[in-house]
RNA sequence: GGCGGUGUAGCCAAGUGGUAAGGCAGAGGUCUGCAAAACCUUAAUCGUCGGUUCGACUCCGAUCGCCGCCUCCA
């Protein structure tokens, strides 16, 4: 497999640190509202990602934090007139209840930055042991420049971060910082209400970038094999991890960094954008979107992509969700049928075939557009063998199963795609379906047309083939 | 100003120094009592201008546009 490493800026041959394993700590989302579309692009892309190695069969231990306590806290909790944790506990249970929907695997860990104050504060002392931090005033800084590798994996040197640093930096700030480009470790308590925990250099809580360090290598060890974020992450976020991290331990943080790309929402794409600079929550997106598709539709984009959100790209996910369905449909049909049908060298070939190509271009970087390129051309000898008379049933059912575990990789659960919406309605259903057969077998046209009206405004589609009539609710 | 990404048919999108995969939508057709689904057929010379080359969408240079990061951010 080949990943493209953002430290390298190249795509690299992934080699575990443990044969037949994998390390994997992605950042996960402050928890102050509900997440966006951006981050459940992130939390999607790395899904996936996860997924696929578990479809190669490697055992996947993936951490990813949440972040309950920042500035970002402590002001909406303010706010709102609750509590940072009250705050907390709110939204990582929302977290849970989005993602769950998008059917991304739960973490192995979801680690808390306030669970985890000791390790902070621990760690924190030794690098300052280490000359690599310093106190100032009840906070601690890391001394970034002290870091020879600083600005590595962002491409940025030092001197244009310092000029840019020293523009932003407001003056209380300033007075305690070394250089500019210094950033908190740990920050001391400004006001009575905030939110704190007792340390060596007072009350105060940590910085942000600090606990990721902590969590990663508390969980996983010195070294990972791959660590993810979204692209904005990369500076100063991961910059200052690696600084930490490696700092503190003197190996190599990560072999392999990875990052995704953004959401971008078009400004006259949907009512969504309302202010909030396109500020897209899931919560709201998944009222009238189906959870399959947006999935689906995140999912079929390469994760270092940008992705559009837009009504129009969300139905065409749709619509090739709807292909799969009809196959997968077409496929159990058949095998449910009677009639035994013959081997069909060529349909065998094309499973064994469809599955190397959609390894093979998943093993790049994980290139999902060329591995669903492999599935679409597949389908049309597979429909036409399951349309056939003489159905290859193995094959098919081989191909199938070959589909379901594709699919799953995309984070679509083929059994839920296919089933029929719970109804009460069902023996109603069949027995209209079974008059308007009877109609048809009398070329009763009009009563057979008024009774698919009928049922169309039940929501329920026919398909009449030779083997029956099939309906299904849409 | 610094760093990075990107510009391929209406839309999504792959790709390589040798003459443009695939999908969605659309159109036409087959099948069907009619439909639905399925199947078949069907569209671009690759932002612009130069250069290198026998030959470039793919390499180099310039230029225009879009996006992101450099300050909290997936």
């Amino acid at each position: 497999m080949k990943l493209f490493n953002t430290l390298t800026r190249q795509k690299e041959e992934f080699k575990p640190l443990v044969p037949g394993q994998v390390s994997m700590y992605v950042c996960g989302p402050t928890v102050y509202n509900y997440i966006h579309i951006g981050n459940a692009r992130s939390a999607i892309a790395f899904d996936t990602i996860r997924r696929y190695f578990e479809y190669k069969g490697y055992k996947v231990n993936y951490v990813s934090n949440f972040t309950d306590v920042d500035d970002k806290m402590i002001n909406e909790a303010r706010a709102e007139g609750t509590t940072v944790p009250e705050l907390a506990e709110r939204y990582i249970q929302a977290f849970l209840e989005d993602t769950r929907a998008l059917n991304i695997e739960e973490a192995t860990l979801h680690p808390r930055a306030t669970h985890e104050i000791p390790a902070i504060i621990d760690f924190i002392q030794t690098l300052i042991d280490k000359g690599y931090a310093y106190e100032a005033d009840g906070d601690v800084y890391y001394r970034a420049k002290k870091f020879a590798d600083y600005g590595h994996l962002s491409d940025q040197n030092i001197d244009q971060l310092e000029e840019g640093a020293s523009q932003h930096v407001n003056d209380e700030e300033q007075g305690r910082k070394e250089d500019p480009i210094d950033f908190a470790l740990w920050k001391g308590q400004k006001a009575a209400d905030e939110i704190a925990w007792d340390s060596p250099w007072g009350k105060g809580r940590p910085g942000w970038h600090i606990e990721c360090s902590v969590m990663s290598t508390k969980y996983l060890g010195d070294t990972l094999d791959i660590h993810g974020g979204g692209q904005d992450l990369e500076f100063p976020h991961h910059e200052n991890e690696i600084a930490q991290s490696e700092a503190k331990t003197g190996k190599k943080f990560v072999n392999y960094w990875l990052h995704n790309g953004f959401v971008t929402v078009g400004k006259d794409e949907e009512k969504m954008s309302k202010s909030l600079h396109n500020f897209v929550t899931v919560h709201d997106i998944l009222k009238n979107v189906d959870p399959q598709v947006l999935r689906f539709f995140m999912a079929s984009v390469q994760y270092r992509s940008q992705i559009n959100y837009s009504k129009e790209n969300l139905e065409q996910a749709a619509n090739i969700l709807g292909r799969f369905k009809n196959t997968l449909e077409g496929i159990n049909y058949r095998l449910a049928d009677a009639t035994e049908g013959l081997p069909d060298p060529d349909l065998a070939k094309l499973v064994t075939e469809t599955t190397a190509k959609f390894e093979a271009a998943m093993d790049d970087d994980f290139n999902v557009q060329n591995a669903l390129t492999a599935i679409y051309e597949a389908l049309p000898a597979v429909n036409s063998n399951a349309n056939a008379e003489k159905a290859d049933k193995e094959s098919l059912r081989l191909f199938a199963k070959k589909l379901a575990a594709w699919l799953s990789v995309f984070g679509l659960d083929v059994d839920k795609l296919l089933a029929k919406e719970a109804g009460n309605d069902d023996a109603v259903i069949e027995e209209l379906v079974a008059q308007r057969t009877e109609a048809r077998k009398n070329k009763d046209w009009a009563k057979s047309d008024e009774l698919r009206d009928q049922l169309k405004e039940m929501g329920v589609v026919l398909k009449d083939t030779p083997q029956g009539t099939r309906w299904s609710r849409e």
